[in-house]
DNA sequence: AGTTGACTTCAACCTTGGTTTAAGTACGAG
DNA sequence: CTCGTACTTAAACCAAGGTTGAAGTCAACT
């Protein structure tokens, strides 16, 4: 037989993901189907690789905006090349740094700040947090430009 | 003249808080007010501190909620005692390091999926991940138990 | 051919941490 | 007392990442 393709219930079952989440996912563009004459959604296997790198995406923090942008280099109906999943996970590792950095600075400030009694608004870097929300970094730059 | 109390604007200009957060800070029960006889807020200049406190556990990532739970142990209208800083900041302080290493695990295992291409749903802890999302912990154990 | 279960869409709803806006009321300076 | 500014409320809205439900259609088994 032909390589099979699944429907959303048999991509749901396969990945522990609800169909409800796959619909969203298609919305946003992470994902993509071919459709049956019926207007019912038949996925590529592959896809199987995809939902599964946006759930470990999603599990080390990534927002689905930055995992969409990531796998808009990855072909759709070819499975990923190991070279995909490598240049993923150093983009990934280098952002799962930054934010530990972060939070490493954080939490030394903040016991400096609570230690020495100085909370106070005018002082005070925590209260006054010039990077503390600067969440959108420039993204995955290491795999746009290999 | 007697200690002074702060209306909402005075406490938004002092603190950097717009009003609007105030109000709600306030139907969250962070902070309370006493009311006039015309029904506007007027706070103790200890809601100062508590309002600096609040933004400063905002600041490290920690939820209202929590925040909320940690300042009910602080009473209304006297001042935060150094001991209570203390306590709070290791109990910030723990939070934090708990979420830096869940972050740390999930780069190595994440790294280590990816390096060995195994991304597939029944081998891999991170597409099923089992506390990737058990962000509901047993909250400030420490300052409640002293 | 009929029935059942899986599928379709759209819209409403949830949480967190607020902001914005509208309509109305209070406070304080002059 | 009047005027302008500051205050009050409730309700609607935003982002993310979906879930839930209603109403209707498709696919497949017998």
């Amino acid at each position: 037989m032909i390589a099979k393709e699944l429907t959303i219930g048999e991509l749901s079952e396969r990945s522990g993901v609800p169909s409800s989440a796959l619909r969203f996912y298609e919305r946003q563009g992470l994902i993509t189907s071919r459709r049956t004459a019926g207007n019912q959604r038949r996925y590529h296997r592959t896809t199987l690789r995809r939902v599964a790198f946006i759930r470990a995406s999603q599990s080390v923090g990534m927002p689905l905006s930055v995992i969409g942008g990531v796998l808009g280099f990855l072909p759709e109906d070819t499975p990923p090349t190991r070279e995909f999943w490598l240049r993923a996970s150093a983009c990934w590792s280098e952002e799962i740094n930054a934010r530990i950095e972060k939070m490493e600075r954080m939490r030394d400030r903040f016991t400096e700040c609570i230690g020495c009694g100085c909370l106070s608004f005018e002082q005070c870097v925590l209260v006054n947090p010039g990077d503390a929300l600067a969440e959108h970094g420039p993204g995955p730059r290491r795999l746009i430009e290999p």
